[in-house]
DNA sequence: TAATTATATGCAACTGTTTGCATAAATATT
DNA sequence: AATATTTATGCAAACAGTTGCATATAATTA
């Protein structure tokens, strides 16, 4: 039940329709925490049955009308919760690895495609985060307490990415040893 | 459908139970694809039907009849396609940067506790990837081409924890300075 | 001797995620 | 003028993953 609790950490700053949020989780939390605006609208409807949010609703003429959701203090009570007790952390899952294990058994430009493909990923997020640090986190030092949890969440990303991208140069070499 | 996948390769090398094959998923492939044993024996059932596997019944007494399953060309075919194809990445999932992104809300100690947990996890994971890298890939340069990938794997994830385990000490450093 | 762990398989129910579809109007692009 | 994108919401079905339960025996440990 992580989707619930990364919506109310959203509605922690502002109050925020479904769309808004759906579209913060294409951003920002969204590097860590994907989400649907399809899972976004129903997880809503089931934290305003629960209590956590409140909903505002706002009239508008042509367009659907806007359902502005805020945090309650229930639902702040919640987050609170969570983060002291959870901690299940869901299995990695990732591909490129068992495309690994193929190795020696399957064409090997196939699988240094992949290696290509997973290098490329890394250079676009490596430079997204480095433009977004660069914007808002020029100086760690001076952030505000609100303000680093987001800073630190962001030099993990950077810090991940890089050791992805100099493990795919190495890889790709030791691949390139391989008879095809 | 990776989970499919993850099964078929682990085929490569030998005839596995459904049984042997959950153990294998708690270690080496299952550091990158976590499966329960109810999931592979769902699974598998399904690639017998689909004919990318056989199997073998194997009579036992006392015990309930052990199934051994093989891959079949088809399988064999199946997974190189799938390398050459597939590559959805799963959006990632991690549940300690929307607590991070609670920070100045939440007690700073629920935050840091957290940090903590990860942070002994990585110690853990690096430990087991050491030993294994010591035992069996100890001189990666004279590895036959069927163990490159493996051993590419393990290195990314001796790596991954290392730059977790860096970044867990700067952010509890940082987290040091938030007032409570 | 009693309890636990390992071997070996699997169903059923629930929860979570993805994909496809549907609506409807304003604004921006070609 | 026609097409595409953005705003704004949501249902339904399919797929994936987790949790609880169920069975049955041998070997090991306390």
């Amino acid at each position: 039940m992580s989707l619930s609790h990364a919506i109310l950490t959203a509605l922690l700053d502002e109050d925020l329709t479904g769309y808004a949020l759906a579209k913060q989780f294409d951003v920002s939390l969204g590097f860590f925490w994907q989400a649907s605006h399809q899972q976004i609208y129903r997880e809503l409807k089931g934290l305003y049955l629960a209590g956590s949010v409140s909903v505002l609703e706002v009239p508008q003429q042509g367009k659907p009308d806007k359902r502005v959701y805020s945090l309650t203090n229930k639902g702040r009570h919640m987050l609170d919760l969570w983060i002291t007790q959870s901690s299940r952390n869901r299995g990695v899952k990732d591909e490129l690895f068992i495309k690994l294990f193929n190795v020696g058994s399957v064409p090997i430009e196939h699988v240094a495609e992949a290696v290509a493909q997973r290098q490329a990923e890394h250079t676009r997020k490596l430079a997204l985060y480095r433009k977004i640090e660069a914007r808002h986190y020029a100086s760690p030092s001076t952030l505000p307490d609100r303000k680093k949890g987001v800073y630190l969440s962001l030099l993990a990303g950077i810090r991940q990415e890089q050791t992805g991208l100099a493990w795919c140069d190495d890889a790709l070499d030791l691949l390139g040893t391989v008879k095809a």
